[in-house]
DNA sequence: GATGAATGAGCATTCATTCAT
DNA sequence: CATGAATGAATGCTCATTCAT
């Protein structure tokens, strides 16, 4: 306070420099998040206190309800997020392949997010079963409600998945539908099998999946001289 | 059951009596059972206590802990009671069709559940997604752990569940995972369209489903010459 | 059930002797109503917690639940029980008087009040303003929902102030009406004069509330021929 | 304030302006004190934290600080406020009538004072049983201490109250004592009746009132030959 | 003067669990 | 077996107050 103007006549007294307090403001959400989803995956959500969390983030208890109406708020964020994760890793390493066949990119897809969650056992147990297409389509049409803060790569996802739909609509019925029961199928049978090896475990299961992918797919195409949906 | 027939043929308490007092006990704990599904409903299980639970079923606070070890113990019978009731009753009514065909046995099977989730809404929230393959699994193969009160109905159910695998074995080439597919699938698409319309209502999604069981099942057949699994 | 008679026929096993159950009880009830109104008067409502009160009380918190809502609850009880003590201790010491007169009697329980708000300045500052007539009303008319325990000794002052209304009715227009605007007139100057010494002192106040009281008194008589109310 | 004059005279922000920065902190004040009045008539002050007020007026948190020590102080300042409102309205009122003999004046003015309580029972409620005598006796001999301000036309007021007490004076033994218990019978009464309909409506309350405040009245008047206090 | 993000002490309240009866 | 009064640890949440800008 008490300020100078600087020689490039550029200064006021209380610059709200949107640097500062803002990027503060994101570095002690990000905290909130990042330790909530340690204590969340480890001690579990009933077993974790906003006292647990507040403190794992180095942030008065005050903070967090500047930030989040109450834990089952920053859960239920935390988990669109990291399901949006795992869809938008999937189509970005979609992109860096050369298939172009609809059905073939979405075995693809349904492929990788397999390994996704083969290799992030804690993401997968905590967004369990939340994996549904919901967290995409939300990407796609977002809400108006909707605080969620997008960056400027989900933007880039956001196309890719706007151009698969388009190449989808001249030979599948219903794309939408398509992708949401492949979606449910995958998150569901995952969880199951990756987590508790049940009934069989996920190299097992695997085949098995992309085959029912590909069935699925396949039922789901034009017939000849069927118009494609609006 | 549980009693013993005298030689007049009237039963007796005293008599051996597992009678009276155990017939009470059922009776507790069935009023424990009813009030915890209507209290979980209706205000969810984090907001219904045990002290609500041992009130709404008319019993003393501590009578809680006769039965169950704790709120979630009995959650979990719940589930596991409501998931396999459902089941059950897809069987038995499969088993009054003329149906012969595994494929339209399993399809039958799928839209009798989407039938039952349809309707009982409620129940559908509750098991939420745990309408999972493993619940039928363990009729299938009981654990001696498993300390669940089969009736003998359920045990007739549980034989046409054999005779269905049994007839599929010949056919398919891992019965199990196509069923646990199926029922995944199932199970976790019902939740989303039943309950919140997305992305379509179960109206409209019931063909899509139909087809992408019948699929499945295709794509899980055994090729010509391809030997079935033990 | 579960009972066992003794050769006396009196016994059970499980005998919920009324005694000591329910006097231990009424003793943790007394003594949180007896911390509670040190602790109100001595730090006032606001800064006294239902730990505090629990505390003295020697009572684990949660039991403070057991008997009362909240702080407010026990705090509004609490008035309501000293504001009744006051009027049922001049009450009584009218009952010692030899004063037939209801004239002279309300001039004498007037006085009597003011002198007992006097001495307990304590209990003054408590009830405050809540010295309404109210509170006798619902004592001589008590409600089905108040759970207001009466002792014995409260049933003969309710008797007496029955006797005074009665003799009342024959001489004034409206008995209830006149005993509101002297109790309300004594409480609410007592308040500030005893309290305050606004705006002369009680010893001061005294003369000129004995000769106010007496007026209003004259001011509520039947004239000549006026028939006296139902 | 952090201003300078231009050399033209002209004001501009920046001139002395207590014209405008002046307004402007009055103008937060106002908006402090009527979110305030709202919020606690509605919500209760317990339940009216100081962020809602600052939020309701507009205003940062911490300007509240600017303007008031905390809840309370605002809270009594309020009370005072009001209750010298009904007090100074009936007086202005009573200057429009002819009423030359003080009972007649005095008389009126309690009628006034319940109407007015009667039309607005939200400052009833707010202002409870603090229409207590001292807050106009403050305004007679106001305190060093007092920061209240006092705009012109209550100056004009307390004028009409010292003329009315100056002709009591000739006809009282003790004035103030008489305006005191006066006021206080009718505050606490009104809070009764009108709020609470306890013992009787305000209706059929009003005559019994009227009739007691004359001969309260009366009952101060000076006996022949008695010398009117200093 | 004005702001509002951050603080953290402080408190009410809940509830699983025990155990004497 | 059944009870329900008592417990007290655990926790969510509020909110007055500060202070850097």
């Amino acid at each position: 306070m008490n300020q100078t103007t600087t020689s490039d006549g550029t200064s006021s007294r209380y610059h709200h420099s949107v640097g500062k307090a803002a990027k503060n403001k994101q570095v002690k959400k990000n905290a909130l998040y990042d330790t909530a989803f340690h204590l969340f995956t480890s001690k579990g959500i009933a077993h974790t206190s906003i006292s647990d969390i507040a403190e794992g983030a180095q942030v008065a208890k005050g903070t967090f309800y500047l930030y989040f109406k109450d834990k089952y708020d920053l859960r239920d964020r935390l988990i669109r997020h990291k399901a949006a994760q795992i869809m938008e890793k999937a189509f970005a390493a979609l992109d860096k392949t050369a298939l172009v066949i609809p059905e073939d990119q979405i075995v693809f897809l349904a492929g990788h997010i397999v390994s996704q969650l083969t290799v992030d056992k804690i993401t997968l147990r905590f967004i369990a079963k939340n994996l549904s297409w919901g967290v995409i389509r939300n990407r796609l049409y977002p809400t108006a409600d909707g605080d969620e803060e997008e960056s400027s790569d989900e933007k880039i996802v956001s196309d890719k998945i706007r151009d698969l739909f388009q190449s989808m609509a001249r030979r599948y019925r219903n794309p939408e539908v398509l992708m949401f029961m492949i979606v449910e199928l995958v998150g569901s049978t995952c969880y199951s099998s990756i987590l508790e090896g049940v009934p069989v475990s996920i190299e097992e299961l695997r085949p098995y999946l992309a085959d029912a992918v590909r069935a699925i797919c396949r039922a789901g195409e034009l017939q000849n001289g069927e118009p494609a949906a609006d």
